[in-house]
DNA sequence: GGATGTGAACGACTTCACAGCG
DNA sequence: CGCTGTGAAGTCGTTCACATCC
């Protein structure tokens, strides 16, 4: 089996659109295979997501030929073929910076483990932090970072530190081996091109929100 | 003065891209005039936020004509500028609805209120928590929402709730005259189009990210 | 010289439209 | 007939390159 049969840039490299629709798709089909659906057409994929059905069939193209004409796609065959490209047909270690309010719920948030996403250390510079049990597990200080994550083979790092402490934190975390980061933190942070950089940024979201509303525009 | 005095599309239309990079100017902006650079030329900006010096000659361009050849932009012009056009020179009224702990972590940012985002109200249908005082504000059942939201002319409102209730409570918000959404329950919302909607799908960024390491593209 | 503003080229993503298959 | 897969067209966003101005 080819890990990128289908092309959607010639090869496998799929644009950034696409792989976060593949989240929705993946999200609803699950959705809808708990209903009993075993087929499900671009239609009604594009209309619970808000797009149209040509762009769900340009994307699930990418998976080799799913479909059947006439008929639809079969949702655990596609199900199975969406994780597989995503890489979350198998479980995934990761490690949380900053066990604030933010941390925790975080931690809390169950889709996160339903989709194969582990807990699996957490830091924080606070002393009287480090050493108390959250969820389950130790919060260790910055120091134990390279030490845990090496031992631990933790391959993903959310970081949910202040701003000031961010890049000093994600250099920690990039000196320990980690390959990806999640930046919750309202800075830009800087990672060698090895290492993979998704940041989530509250404040730009929000005013983002606030544009839309002030000038009637849709988003 | 105009509101939009330049073309990024020949009228006021500023892409999605676009508005975002200005909330990162913004940033980044404060921040140095706070150590007290009075002027800033498109390619410091470029490389703070990791973009061309041309991409940022082009959003910039929407403000009208900033920039003074041979020497950059005016921070504090600019940040006035940027701040104007987003809409963000005065105060909103916001709303929380789900004060679990991705809700007590968003009311604790720092960064929405310094930016003029400020809370008025909580709600939340745990019985348990209703009455209570979060970070100063009492926590209220979603019946009263439509009364609460129209008395504190609220526009605004943060949707910390689980996938289950979003729907429902994104429709109680729209009925009692809310503006504007920010979503972060996992799963896709429908607004009437007077209404606008941003979501923050931390599921979906976090696959984005597993995806990113596991083909070792770069973002 | 140094930096802006901008048409033109380029590239990326989306929609259209239709052939082809079940 | 219904629905997929896909070239072609269209739209949107970014980068280039250079005239222009301080």
């Amino acid at each position: 089996m080819l890990l990128f049969p289908g092309p959607n840039g010639a090869d496998g490299r799929l644009s950034r659109a696409t792989v976060t629709r593949f989240s929705l798709y993946l999200r609803h089909l699950e959705e809808v295979l708990n209903k009993g659906a075993q087929k499900v057409s671009s239609k009604q994929l594009g209309e619970a997501i808000g797009i149209t059905d040509a762009q769900v069939r340009k994307d699930l193209a990418c998976l080799g030929n799913l479909g059947q004409p006439g008929i639809g796609y079969a949702s655990v065959e596609l199900i199975a073929a969406i994780r597989h490209v995503l890489g979350i047909d198998r479980v995934w270690s990761v490690a949380l910076v900053g066990v604030g309010n933010l941390g925790r719920a975080l931690l809390r948030y169950k889709g996160f483990q339903a989709r194969g996403f582990r807990f699996v250390a957490l830091f924080d510079k606070d002393p009287a932090l480090t050493g108390q049990q959250v969820e389950g597990l130790r919060v260790r200080g910055l120091e134990d970072m390279t030490e845990t994550i090496k031992a631990h083979k933790v391959e993903l790092g959310l970081l949910a530190v202040p701003s000031d402490s961010a890049q000093f934190v994600a250099d920690s975390l990039v000196q320990a081996g980690i390959r990806g980061l999640l930046n919750f933190a309202p800075v830009v942070v800087r990672v060698p091109p090895e290492v993979s950089l998704v940041a989530v940024d509250l404040t730009v979201q929000l005013e983002q929100l606030a544009f839309h509303v002030h000038t009637g525009n849709v988003p």
